[in-house]
DNA sequence: ATTATCTATAGATCTATAGATAATGC
DNA sequence: ATTATCTATAGATCTATAGATAATGC
């Protein structure tokens, strides 16, 4: 049988792994990034302190792991709920269908964004690890929506389409923010997945200000 | 001399309630929410922690109280941003100077803003007070933009200009969390008043489209 | 008597490590 | 020999309070 290479000991290492890691996902969604204690993650995860320790270097990169893995089911989700756009689609519906990926990918609150945003909000020199890895994780983003922006844009002259798309990825990921934000408050009165549409809604109908020829 | 009539003690404990909020709003800038410890607010203040124990009840409604002065601040803040309309001002301009007077009213980062986001990501149970309190600040701040909202619509017939004021409140509100957040992230890179400005154009572009005559 | 501050400390955390022990592979 | 876990604890916090002391007003 051509079974994994990898002896018991470290498969067990790594289920270990993946029970302190969601055991501080947990505890950083009840009590935020500070409120994270190692006590708590080792009491919820049923591993002493010094087993995290064994696994992370520290809290700064235990949770930055937590980030990691966060953004990883993210993105699975996303590209999932990506569906691929209709062969005469329009803007305006290509727009919508991207608003709808992301509203429903953002519906079951990530994690490395929860997190990433009180990294930014926080704005202490620790936490270096954590906070590099939202960083990148940011630009990365961003550069998938300037990718997204540049396709819808398609009939759009090159030289402009470009610092346009730009300009819409750093606006419309700015807002998504807010509006993923405002669900947070209150998750039961603040409709997502509409809020999205209508961004999707006014930036059409500001492109279709903006270039002549919709 | 009319002097105020209160003695010399309650003076100098008005002045060390004071240096304690100050003191307070600087460290939880640095540190977040639960990073703000008393021992440090104490160092700062140069008081000791009995003191800042005599002046709040606790460190919940220490952080309520650096909220409600943050949200006052930034209130005549916005207030004297805010320029009168024009007389002959049409639906774009008064967005616009909707806009700018908020960005800039948010340029200087109030605290209370970012203290509330913090405590509105964490949603651990503690805190309940300044979380009450935050509560409290955005209905009010919703109000006031349905408000504005509606003398911009002015020209709506009415059934559909309170219902249109009220969402176009709760999305707008929710995307201005998003820009100042993106203006956290990266002060120096992040354009605030022109993103705001962007708001105000694709909010205009959308309700040209929604109601015939513009 | 009231208002405010001080010293000192209880008691409960917290992060991180030292060093022993167990399980498996070579 | 390597990988992982365990017990136990050092040492540094933290919140909050007790109780003495000082300054002012009545």
């Amino acid at each position: 049988m051509a079974g994994p290479k990898t002896d018991r000991r470290q498969q067990h290492g790594e289920i270990s792994r993946q029970r302190i890691l969601d055991a501080t996902v947990e505890i950083a969604a009840e009590r935020g990034y500070e409120g994270t204690s190692i006590s708590l993650v080792s009491k919820r995860s049923g591993l002493p302190a010094s087993s995290i320790y064994w696994h992370f270097k520290d809290k700064d990169h235990l949770l930055a792991a937590v980030m990691e893995r966060s953004y990883q089911l993210w993105q699975a989700r996303l590209s999932q709920a990506w569906e691929a756009p209709e062969p005469g689609a329009d803007r305006a519906e290509a727009l919508s269908a991207m608003s709808r990926a992301i509203s429903t990918s953002l519906l079951e609150q990530p994690e490395f964004l929860r997190l990433g945003m009180m990294l930014t909000l926080e704005r202490r020199p620790v936490e270096a690890k954590a906070r590099e890895l939202f960083t990148r994780i940011r630009a990365e983003v961003h550069g998938l929506a300037v990718t997204e922006f540049e396709r819808v844009l398609a009939d759009v002259p090159e030289e402009r389409r470009t610092d346009l798309a730009r300009r819409l990825a750093t606006f419309t990921l700015a807002a998504s923010d807010g509006l993923f934000l405002a669900y947070h408050l209150d998750p039961d009165g603040f409709d997502l997945v509409a809020e999205f549409e209508m961004l999707s809604v006014t930036v059409d109908a500001a492109l279709g200000r903006w270039i002549p020829k919709a």
